[in-house]
DNA sequence: GCTAACTATATCGCGTGCAATTCACTAGTG
DNA sequence: CACTAGTGAATTGCACGCGATATAGTTAGC
């Protein structure tokens, strides 16, 4: 076993815990965003993860399921299902690619296209929910981002 | 408050999914988090959410399933199946309050109990992961805390 | 051409989260 | 005592996430 490299660690005395705080603050607010996105998302019929990938096609049509997992961070276990029901919802069709048979493009078919028009709501409702300034949302956003990013290197 | 501006909508032109943005950030962080832990925790053969019940009965041991839903922000139908497959390793057991038949009363057993002192490297190993100082860590936590309190109150 | 290595999805199993409902028990009220 | 409202857990049904594995299609090497 390793020796305890205290001095490296570095961990406050006053609250030893905190990485562990901080890890629990940012479960639970999820969780909480995600009931605030469950309120909003019902008159669509979506779930988050679910408004997620329409927010991928919105933004560009017919990509493959890879190329949406590399933009949300979900792999093909997650997004294979998750792509069948938003598809029995008949917003999206998924076809193999004709140059490479392994692939999957998803595309939105037309009803797909016009819910983006119902979607104001849901940023506002969410905007409004948040109680924050727009420059507070943008500090937490950047803090959260790098975090990610270095969770993502040291996973 | 009273600038409201209903009729149209009030977001910042320049980023008009900034919220959805943060909201994603939130997401995506928090789902980083947790493969992190799953990392470090499968020596202990919890789970993230089932370290977190550890971590409230290690504090206050004999509390009943709705206190720990208050400390989690989780309901019964989280936790009962949870807190089953928690006692089902031998850590935790679960009895019937004596002055109150209702309520479920968990307790650590030795096991349980003893698995505090296997912890040390899992806090470590998370805040290692974050890439982040302290002051860093000090501060997103208190931004999420806050963030966390308005959306339960929207809700 | 043949085949091994590689790649993109799909499938399986398990553990959450949570809305909705049910069950067991308690605390009244008359 | 029976009746009722209220409360704490448990149950049901559904949708994620993801580790592990499987399968089909593609490419590289010989």
């Amino acid at each position: 076993m390793s020796n305890k490299r205290t001095n490296a660690s570095a961990k406050p005395k006053g609250s030893p815990l905190l990485g562990e705080q901080l890890c629990f603050a940012l479960y639970s607010t999820s969780l909480a965003m995600n009931k605030i996105y469950r309120k909003l998302l019902r008159e669509l019929g979506l779930t988050y993860p679910q408004y997620l990938v329409m927010l991928v096609l919105w933004e560009r049509d017919g990509v493959s399921v890879s190329e949406i997992g590399e933009h949300l961070f979900l792999d093909s276990a997650t997004l294979t299902p998750l792509l069948k029901r938003i598809e029995a919802l008949g917003l999206i069709s998924r076809r193999r690619a004709h140059e490479d048979e392994r692939q999957v493009i998803v595309s939105l078919s037309r009803a797909g296209r016009e819910l983006r028009q119902k979607t104001g709501e849901v940023q506002d409702g969410v905007f409004h929910a948040s109680g924050c300034t727009v420059d507070e949302l943008v500090a937490i956003k950047q803090q959260l981002d790098r975090l990610r990013s270095r969770l993502q290197e040291n996973a």
